[in-house]
DNA sequence: GCTGTTTCTTGATTCAGATCAAGGAACGCA
DNA sequence: TGCGTTCCTTGATCTGAATCAAGAAACAGC
């Protein structure tokens, strides 16, 4: 996977095609952000963009997985979004970056001088559109993300961690098989949910000695029992669709 | 302030024509919208969406305070936006309410039917890209809470909390004076911050006592030492302009 | 003003998760 | 294949905020 080269990509053959800011463009479009993007790419851990600084860029994320933290005078962080293959980084309008955004896996990134970006927001509505829904969907996930910080129990917390990663799938495949790849450490995930590595670490196995779930290297965990997950997850059920 | 009527305001004389999702409207688009529009009154404690409803109508909120709240199956809920006047209430392209809306003082509308403005924002930039904007500030607020729910103390909830409201400045005047009025009761507040009501006033109280802010009554606070408030927030100073 | 209701305060106790403290397993690299 | 490092687990203890439990103050309606 690490060797795979995303630099010279033609957008008809990025595997973000149909996700990304670029969903809903027609060709002329497409060949028109084809001419103003550029690949960089990230390894693990590296800092892709600081909280503070000019926001010289926007991009959409094309392999990887990033992360936005918020920091407190004293130290203390917290995640407040985590990036996946099609997320949009930077906003048109924003001149300033509003968090730390950091690599949490190797990333390659889609770039866009954000200058000439903002005219193309203006000039096609196909990608203003799309950037909406983005933010939009964003918002949603920030939203439930505050319910879980502020209301849920440690292991509620963890089980809903789970499953949001089995419901977007991460690893490609969709071949009947259960088996997700922890995209972080018990640390970042401890920043994610608003806990310790410790608590983490033991709800894993909480979950993991009730049979709800396997564990097996250090990122691999495979679902045993969804239902019983989704229980623990302390959601409620109606109001939504079953997917 | 009760006996206002809202009923029947014209466009231009709106008190949130300049913040709304009408802010960057000529004089034409804003005929048009006055066409569309209605105004609908709820009293404190009314509920005007249900989550999982059909959303009807898209509105602007022109007076008093909303909230937006999330409920776990076993009844604890979070309070996930907190919506002052000029502030947008459903989206385009969504067909369902995601969360409940409540009134939390007496509050007016002012509302569209959702099909015909979601065609209104496919012919009329300005009010998609002010939506757009509206959208990334509440992105930006709900991250900052996130903050707050994930890692911020009892203490730091409540200074937090303060100062937004001192912040963004609920009561309309500016001369001088720091009495901030409490949109909401303690255990509003609580649903707020991720906290018990108990916990709340035992907080507003320590404040008190180390001369931070006044009490009177039940929602009048009013800020002494802004500074001493400011550095209880836990938050990091740089990065943002005083103000 | 009086009265009932709602909202707020304050105290005692409990408990979930943080913190402190060792080890131990997994993985990268030579 | 072993060695060093990073990451994870598990246990003991502590603590901030929740919970349980009365009262007291504020406000609304008569």
């Amino acid at each position: 996977m690490n060797k795979l080269n995303f630099t010279a990509v033609r957008c008809n053959e990025c595997p973000i095609r149909h996700r990304a800011v670029c969903a809903r463009c027609d060709d002329d479009e497409l060949s028109l952000l084809e001419s103003m993007k550029t690949y960089k790419n990230y390894s693990a851990g590296e800092i892709i963009m600081w909280r503070g600084e000019p926001l010289e860029h926007v991009a959409s994320l094309v392999h990887g997985v990033a992360s936005l933290s918020k920091t407190l005078e004293d130290g203390r962080t917290q995640m407040v979004g985590l990036l996946l293959p099609s997320d949009f980084i930077g906003r048109p309008g924003r001149t300033q970056v509003e968090f730390d955004v950091t690599a949490t896996t190797d990333v390659t990134l889609c770039r866009f001088e954000r200058k000439p970006f903002e005219q193309l927001v203006e000039d096609t509505p196909h990608v203003a559109q799309r950037l909406m829904e983005l933010a939009l969907d964003e918002l949603d996930a920030a939203r439930d993300w505050m319910l879980l910080l502020g209301r849920k129990t440690a292991r509620e917390k963890i089980a809903t961690f789970i499953d949001m990663l089995a419901r977007r799938k991460i690893s490609a495949d969709e071949n009947g098989d259960h088996t997700l790849e922890m995209p972080m450490t018990r640390d970042q995930i401890a920043n994610y949910l608003g806990l310790t590595l410790e608590t983490v670490s033991r709800q894993f196995n909480a979950l993991k000695k009730e049979g709800v779930i396997t564990l097996s290297g250090r990122k691999e965990v495979e679902v045993i029992d969804l239902l019983a997950l989704r229980e623990a997850t302390g959601d409620d059920a109606d109001g939504g669709i079953l997917s």
